[in-house]
DNA sequence: TTAAAGACGCAATAGGATAACATTTCTCCA
DNA sequence: TGGAGAAATGTTATCCTATTGCGTCTTTAA
């Protein structure tokens, strides 16, 4: 399979993602590391959510050492200050476009090429919130995947994904 | 860990499942063979959601030769045929309540006891559906798991997942 | 300066899923 | 009825995903 496509990790959503990373990290008093910050770098900088393997070879490409738990630990800190989403429907990780307010996902997940869309419907959240309170059922995330494909793939530009 | 809870396979609710198979299935033409209808059966026998492996372990336990395939393809013929569900957020396979309505799982998920409780909000799958058509995504299924805690665990009864 | 906490390196292994090919069972039609 | 083709299952091996446990290094704060 080909290799993700990179994008320049100086691209402008990658630069003001990583941005607001440090702002957000260093009012919460956390500490965004190299490896860290190079990871949510690596995440940003492809077009198409990567895996935890395939951030791990990239970081090997860095000639940094590397196992699978220098990744998942990593990961693992993102996921908690809200930085990525995890795609739990296909195991892979993407980056999130508001760490600043805690959510769950939205994702429209194209079947084809892999690209990912967020949404950020309150109203859905909300339903479900009270589907939850009327059973009793107290809330702690949501994860909202809907699979399916993009408009340029099922226009018939066929790119698959790598 | 201990053992999942096993219910008797003639409990009402498995008895009732695994007949609505047999006619669905007839219905379409489908042949839910032996290993397919006891796959479905172990599913329904359980309280909370199995895994592939734990599920091949009952299977072995019957006497049964088994190998990973073996469960994987019973299990994929019991989703084409929307028999049941998989929980991406847990690797798990949970029986379905509506087999005959075409739908993707809407899931409240107990992250103490493991319990699930399915939903059918049809106001929610409507909101994703019109969100996803405002972008020119065509949808193939929706997958709603919200993780939290349910009545019983909240309120300090603890029976944690086994 | 130094103890404690936090982060990372590393090896091993657990857990989930699939590929590829052989064998058996079923279906249906000549 | 018997035999060919399709469908389902058995079997082995392997891949991908994720975690455990332990040792070392770095940072932080008293």
């Amino acid at each position: 399979m080909a290799a993700p496509l990179e994008i320049a990790s100086s691209s402008p959503r990658a630069r003001q993602a990583l941005e607001h990373a440090e702002r957000l990290c260093q009012e919460r008093g956390v500490r965004l590391t190299v490896l860290r910050r190079r990871v949510l770098e690596i995440i940003w900088s492809h077009a198409r959510p990567l895996g935890a393997y395939a951030i791990l070879d990239v970081l090997r490409d860095d000639g940094r050492a590397g196992a699978p738990p220098t990744v998942y630990r990593a990961l693992d800190f993102l996921l908690e200050q809200g930085l990525i989403h995890r795609l739990a429907s296909l195991n892979v990780f993407t980056g999130c476009c508001q760490p600043d307010r805690r959510h769950g996902g939205q994702f429209l997940i194209c079947r084809d090429c892999g690209q990912v869309d967020e949404l950020s419907n309150t109203q859905v959240e909300c339903l479900l919130n009270d589907e939850a309170a009327a059973r009793g059922f107290e809330v702690l995330t949501q994860m909202i995947e809907v699979l399916g494909r993009c408009p340029n793939c099922w226009q018939g530009v066929t790119h698959r994904a790598g």
